[in-house]
DNA sequence: TGTACATCAGTGAACGCGCGTTCACTGATGTAC
DNA sequence: TGTACATCAGTGAACGCGCGTTCACTGATGTAC
């Protein structure tokens, strides 16, 4: 056997994986070198290929990490419409936009994900698919189309503020985003109460 | 005088512009350097710095001239919903989701623009801004502060579902989020025409 | 119990390459006389 | 009209540096006997 059990080295990936979505997302995919990937956990240069079989293999792996997690704190929240708007609400929040590395890979690195090819964009689309039916799962709509389509609008809403919120440069605007997009995406998430009188018109 | 009008050196600036948003857009502000930026416009190394100060300068020259172009196009539209409409609907389309390099700078840059320092996100704030109160215009809506709220969200939506369209390598669902946006976007620009009961409240 | 060996996660120097930037230069033109 | 000179947009080689990746090695541990 070797020097230590099998969850060592596991445990070493967990930590890269942890460390490296933290450097991409607050410094972009392109951002940051090996070097400077490895040394954030604690290894030097070459013992990267131990672990990965290439950078675009670790940001694969990343996307893939990070929307997992995120679906797994979506999914454990307790049904009902107060978890969306508690989750919206810190979505949005100040604190959100202001801790990047620690936040939505989605915010952070979209754009960037979008123009990777094959590998990256496939763990993105499985990734994104089960956090859309995790959102949708919690929005109390009977029809499970409509629940679908108003968690893709919820998140491409939330997703798109937040990126927008952080590139100004002027807080109060900043700020009016995110309320702004705070009342429109509780519209989409809960409908209005009242039944209309055109709903199969 | 020099062998060329003065005419001669801003036209080969505006065309640097022109080609070097194209290139951001589709490869992400760090994935050409300067010399492709400048083989692009014809040139090569060298001439860069009797145009541009550095590759930051560049970065915030092309994101303010992207901006402004959008709103010129905005701004344009011919009053009425449905401009709107249509403009969402181009905005929304397949066509536009596979030309990065012509499209949305916003849609393509927004995560990068966002961890930029001080010049490029001025000019982003100013662009935004613009462009927002040009969108607002457009909206058939009386209140000003309720209009301008619902430009921010149509925006941020469009952006966002554009990027997720984008990132996203299953067809079908590249097109379901595209066609979900758009219903919601008409939602957020073109509020149901019957008076709500709790307008006040 | 003591020694020789196998394992393998991690080390660190090195590779060729493209990066952003600098700078001495070229050469087509307009001006001076 | 003809020649010498000034202008300056653009050329292209060079700079130091960090990139992604490779690879011979190290050294702490478990196993064999």
């Amino acid at each position: 056997m070797a020097r230590y059990g099998p969850e060592h080295k596991e445990a070493t990936r967990a930590r890269m994986l942890e460390s490296a979505a933290r450097r991409f997302k607050s410094d972009g995919l392109d951002g940051a070198g090996i070097a400077t990937l490895v040394a954030d956990a604690g290894l030097t240069n070459g013992a990267f290929y131990g672990h990965f079989a290439s950078k675009d293999d670790l940001i694969a792996s990343v996307v893939a990490q990070q929307l997992a997690e995120q679906t797994a704190t979506v999914a454990a929240l307790p049904p009902g419409p107060e978890s969306v708007e508690m989750f919206v609400g810190a979505y949005l929040s100040p604190a959100h936009r202001d801790d990047v590395a620690g936040g939505c890979p989605n915010a952070a690195l979209l754009d960037e994900i979008g123009r990777r090819d094959g590998v990256t964009r496939d763990a993105y689309t499985k990734g994104a698919r089960r956090l859309i039916a995790a959102i949708a799962q919690h929005l109390d709509i009977g029809d499970e189309q409509d629940a679908q389509d108003r968690a893709i609008a919820l998140f491409a809403l939330v997703v798109g503020s937040l990126q927008t919120a952080r590139a100004v440069s002027h807080r109060e605007l900043s700020d009016r985003i995110l309320a702004t997009a705070y009342t429109h995406a509780m519209a989409i998430a809960a409908p209005p109460a009242r039944p209309t009188r055109q709903d199969t018109a």
